[in-house]
DNA sequence: TCGGCTATGGACATTGTTGTCTATTGACAT
DNA sequence: ATGTCAATAGACAACAATGTCCATAGCCGA
């Protein structure tokens, strides 16, 4: 029951820690049947995560609309809206965790496409990919493989 | 000439602080003349990174072979090979940037294509794209926006 | 040969992220 | 009503990334 998975050994610069303790606990309650609530305790047993810290993040998740908390007795967590609407890019900015896409990456204050930094193509390419793929990326792509959601607008059966 | 440009408000979980002032650095080396010889706070100055730190990360990419550094009067830092031959994988490599691509994201011990985990679809979608991105992406890209690298087997003069 | 210049190297300070702890609040069962 | 359970909230600790400082080693010009 308490198996503890292995927790993030090295932080990877590609997602933060915080934000894949997110994903993993919201993948956790995307593959539980629907309306099932999952305690805190229970959901950091299963993701390898702290609990208290686990705790904060799923605090974050629900202020943001994103989960749904539960009080008392038989409480826990539970998904706000169906998997299919809870897209990447909203995990993602309901943890801090967006990056300043604005930013330019070599420092200039004033950078865009007509006047571009030296770097601009290369770090303009890299965030449309990540982009791109928070935008598009939802939690249904986690039950199965099939969307569970209401991602698709046409008949989605499976 | 202390010009001082505005350096890293916030990091970016897409690359690391200090891997984003290791391009900054090597850019700048990149669009100078071929063989000059930059200062280590010339190069802090252009950048708009503080002096002290960049000179632990130039160091890093020096034993690394992507700039050769001299002392002395007259020296300092310039890139070791062709631009079109420094990847930026290489770079991210030399100062410890590169993302730990083989863990789980879901932190399962053993997650595969085969055995994987709910995750592991889109996690490795988003691994993909940034490692074609740091793998094809050159410093030749940065000069005035000709050739992308080394990558052609054909001729790639300037 | 000498003196200044610049990279090199390591120790140390600072800061933000991650992680822990202790209350408080609300809900359910009895 | 009461006690237990679980989320909520904020203070606090540990740690790694970032940033600063100072001494040393090698190079160049005079």
């Amino acid at each position: 029951m308490t198996r503890s998975l292995p927790q993030a050994d090295r932080p990877l610069p590609l997602l933060s820690t915080t934000a894949e303790y997110a994903l993993r606990a919201l993948a956790e309650l995307a593959i539980a049947p629907p309306a099932e609530q999952i305690r805190s305790v229970d959901l950091a047993a299963r993701t390898g995560v702290p609990e208290a810290y686990l705790s904060k993040v799923l605090r974050k998740l629900v202020s943001h609309g994103l989960l749904h908390g539960s009080k008392g007795h038989g409480g826990g967590f539970s998904l706000a809206k169906p998997a299919g609407r809870i897209r990447f890019i909203d995990v993602l900015e309901a943890v801090d965790s967006m990056p300043a896409t604005e930013r330019c990456a070599f420092g200039r204050p004033r950078c865009s496409t007509t006047n571009p930094c030296p770097l601009h193509p290369a770090w303009a390419r890299l965030k449309h990919g990540f982009l791109e793929w928070a935008q598009t990326t939802t939690l249904a792509e986690v039950t199965g493989g099939a969307a569970r959601g209401g991602s698709s607008r046409k008949s989605d059966r499976t």
